[in-house]
DNA sequence: TATCAGGACGCAA
DNA sequence: TTGCGTCCTGATA
């Protein structure tokens, strides 16, 4: 698989690779949404987590595999953008926007957005969010330090940042320029940073309802028995209603459970 | 040496 | 326009 892989991303590490059998086939060929959605919602997706449409999916057709959860390609390529988004996680992603900007589009223009971009959309912490919910990757590379809390550690900085090259197909992706990307989530309210933590970061203003979730014992997420928190900050951030025109999102960062109050 | 913060600029979608 | 990717300087552990 390697050999393949550096086929079509050239400069990848082998070596790394090898720590990471599964990490193709699980962006690519699970259908972890199905599985994540039934993990944190047994009792079926919160309403508000369906589109307004009706309740139907939030995810976008293309970004869900079918129920055989093959991908397309031919198998010696890497998938580009595989990620099947947990439930809230891609709610986030196609109603999250930076706050300072008028409100969103409406629900149809999004849903152009996502057809243009076919599929394409997916972020870093995204990404990271999924490597949290995988155990093939958590803790190996990174875990929760405080999962109530959304603190997570990267255990493997030159792994994570070498998978979220791959994913984004930049070979040269090194954790110095994926810390940029981190970094630019703090001004945005998305991340914040664990003071006198090394490669220590937190979601920010992790809603109660989602601790309860990854408290409950699901397979959402991993962390580290062994590991305490040591220092974490204050966690009280506030939450934050955020009135736009047409919504309000009351948490500055919720990805699981953000809260879309339409208004129309 | 590695990590971290943040400015500046550029680019693909 | 967004969400980074890249490069950079400087600080800190």
């Amino acid at each position: 698989m390697c050999q393949a892989a550096q086929q079509s991303r050239p400069g990848l590490d082998c070596s790394t690779l090898s720590n990471m059998p599964s990490l193709l086939s699980s962006l690519s060929a699970q259908n972890p949404t199905l599985r994540a959605q039934t993990a944190l919602f047994p009792n079926g997706l919160p309403s508000h987590l369906a589109n307004s449409t009706g309740g139907a999916s939030i995810f976008p057709e293309n970004l869900l595999l079918g129920a055989n959860g093959t991908a397309s390609g031919s198998g010696n390529q890497l998938p580009h953008n595989p990620i099947q988004y947990p439930p809230g996680l891609s709610s986030y992603m196609f109603e999250s926007r930076r706050y300072s900007e008028p409100a969103p589009p409406p629900a149809h223009l999004l849903a152009q957005r996502r057809k243009s971009r076919d599929g394409q959309v997916t972020y870093l912490w995204e990404f990271l969010l999924r490597l949290l919910q995988d155990k093939e990757y958590c803790p190996k590379f990174i875990k929760w330090i405080d999962q109530s809390k959304g603190i997570f550690k990267l255990v493997d900085s030159k792994a994570v940042s070498r998978l979220w090259g791959m994913h984004k197909n930049k070979p040269g992706m090194n954790y110095e320029t994926m810390g940029r990307a981190l970094r630019y989530y703090y001004q945005r309210g998305i991340l914040q940073k664990v003071d006198g933590q090394r490669l220590v970061y937190q979601f920010v203003d992790v809603p109660k309802d989602v601790q309860d979730l990854f408290d409950s014992g699901t397979d959402s997420g991993c962390s580290d028995a062994f590991e305490e928190p040591d220092s974490p900050p204050s966690t009280g951030s506030p939450s934050q209603v955020l009135p736009t025109s047409g919504h309000q999102i009351t948490k500055a960062f919720d990805p699981l459970s953000v809260k879309i109050i339409d208004e129309a």
